[in-house]
DNA sequence: TCCGGTCTTTCACTGGGTGAAAACCGAGCT
DNA sequence: AGCTCGGTTTTCACCCAGTGAAAGACCGGA
């Protein structure tokens, strides 16, 4: 009888040991704006799961509708889910009790539009009302950006628990023009500013030839939950005369978050972080 | 020594014996439109799994960010599980190629524009412009409807595969006013009329006050992938003066996305069958 | 204080999930 | 054709992550 080697069962990656339900979403984890398709090996791969598990896991998704395969084979994410996700408060649900006043925004300014909610030390844009011949912005309905660079960035860092406003000035903060802020002193300062005057500028500091103004929107407990920016052309730009506006829209936006009340007392708002405080935060 | 009473394991509930992905996706699916905030126990009791279990994996689906906690501790849709799904190529993809067409079309009506799809025997509507003093239509964002009533969904079970349409078509089909198609060989004529004429007029079918005219959305292959509509006041509407406007801003979407290739040869389409024709398609 | 509800943790058991390896498939090249 | 190469699917023993019951903690209302 030959002696049965015990696998030593080495971690087979970096990062492993992963529960089943991990490994789900670590496919799902697996898509991003510049590869939302992609073929079962590359979803092994970006996933860091065998190739047979991603397999079994993706079947399960396709089944449920997570997963969609187009007619070559290749993997995307599927319509069910993007369904339920539609019910996330801080996605859709803002949205849809924005969406009228940022249209307004948008008759009356032909800029560009942009609503923006903090998930950790970066923001997500929830909506963009792109004009047609407004300046070019790059950002994507569902994509991340820095806090630190831009207006609706800076409120949200400038009404973001203490904590997090450590953390994020604690990193090594890109630098996108020449106008980037990037020293932790000089953002302290625009962040009570912004703070006092109830809106934010950011000139150039994304881009040179843009410039937004950024007000914040207020949830059912009075905090900060979301931010509104109007990004214009640099110059040819006014902030003080637009402040304004954006302020407007951005309490009209709060009051409608206030008054509708969907089903419990909380509604949209930060969600509870996992820990207490600058320790743990969950990961990511 | 007691003999071990071997559990019999009865199926726990109707729909058991599932894997562990299965029961997270469960939790997920949980979440309606009508419930979007749920307590530990009602996930249980919604996902058919037991309470400790639907304990573990909403805490692993909490720590990824595909679920949050109000601060009262009941769940809702995580953030992060929306922006993965934004990736949906059949969701956001599409809607971010329609807007500046669905825009338009707002501009020149002032009425609701709908952009909807296809899933299954159902529709469900991708993007929404309500016009402040237009008809009140009670459709939502990421919602499902059913197909024989409105203007989009007689243009997507028009172009729908054929056993789709037989099988949608031998369902009892609800009736919402008094001019609501129900039967059969009435919609089988519309149908072949949409296809005639490149649009779908649906008048009072819904809501005895709305008329909609729908036209359809091709994707790279030709196929009919979408749905866009026009939604006005029954009376004071002339549905053959509305067509062109909507047919127009369809085609418009359907050269868009023929255009950018994203990636992949496919792109936006309908998604692989799971299996081949009536019999099986899957869950749901 | 007690009571009904929900949430959380513990515990021993077991079947769903595991990776290695091999078979399969199809497109492109010689 | 024959060969090769990448990707996909299936098989096969092994075993640990996941399981439900039950008990314990917690909370708010009577």
């Amino acid at each position: 009888m030959a002696v049965r080697q015990t696998p030593v069962r080495v971690q087979p990656d970096g990062a492993a040991g992963k529960s089943v339900t991990a490994k789900a979403l670590a496919l799902l984890a697996a898509f991003t704006p510049d590869a939302p398709e992609l073929t079962l090996s590359e979803l092994s791969r970006r996933a860091h799961v065998s190739l047979p598990t991603a397999h079994r896991r993706a079947a399960e998704l396709l089944e449920w509708g997570a997963l969609e395969r187009t007619p070559a084979g290749h993997y995307h994410i599927g319509l069910r889910l993007w369904e339920v996700a539609s019910l996330a408060p801080r996605g859709l649900g803002l949205r849809e009790a924005s969406l009228p006043f940022l249209e307004d925004l948008y008759e009356i300014t032909r800029e560009n539009i942009q609503l923006a909610v903090r998930e950790d030390g970066e923001l997500v844009f929830v909506e963009r009302i792109a004009g047609r011949n407004a300046v070019r912005v790059r950002t994507r309905v569902g994509g991340r950006f820095a806090l630190h660079a831009t207006g609706v960035g800076l409120v949200l860092l400038a009404h973001a628990p203490a904590d997090v406003q450590e953390r994020v000035l604690g990193w090594r903060l890109d630098r996108y023009t020449s106008k980037t802020m990037t020293d932790p002193a000089t953002i302290r300062e625009v962040l009570a500013n912004v703070r006092a005057r109830g809106y934010a500028v950011s000139d150039g500091q994304v881009t040179l030839d843009a410039l937004s103004v950024a007000a914040p929107i207020t949830g059912r407990t009075g905090a900060v939950v979301a931010a509104v920016s109007l990004v214009v052309h640099a110059d040819s730009a006014d902030p003080t005369a637009l402040a304004p506006v954006v302020r407007a829209a951005a309490r009209g936006i709060s009051r409608a978050l206030s008054g509708n009340r969907p089903r419990d007392s909380a509604g949209i708002g930060a969600p509870v972080p996992a820990s207490g405080t600058a320790a743990g935060e969950g990961l990511r």
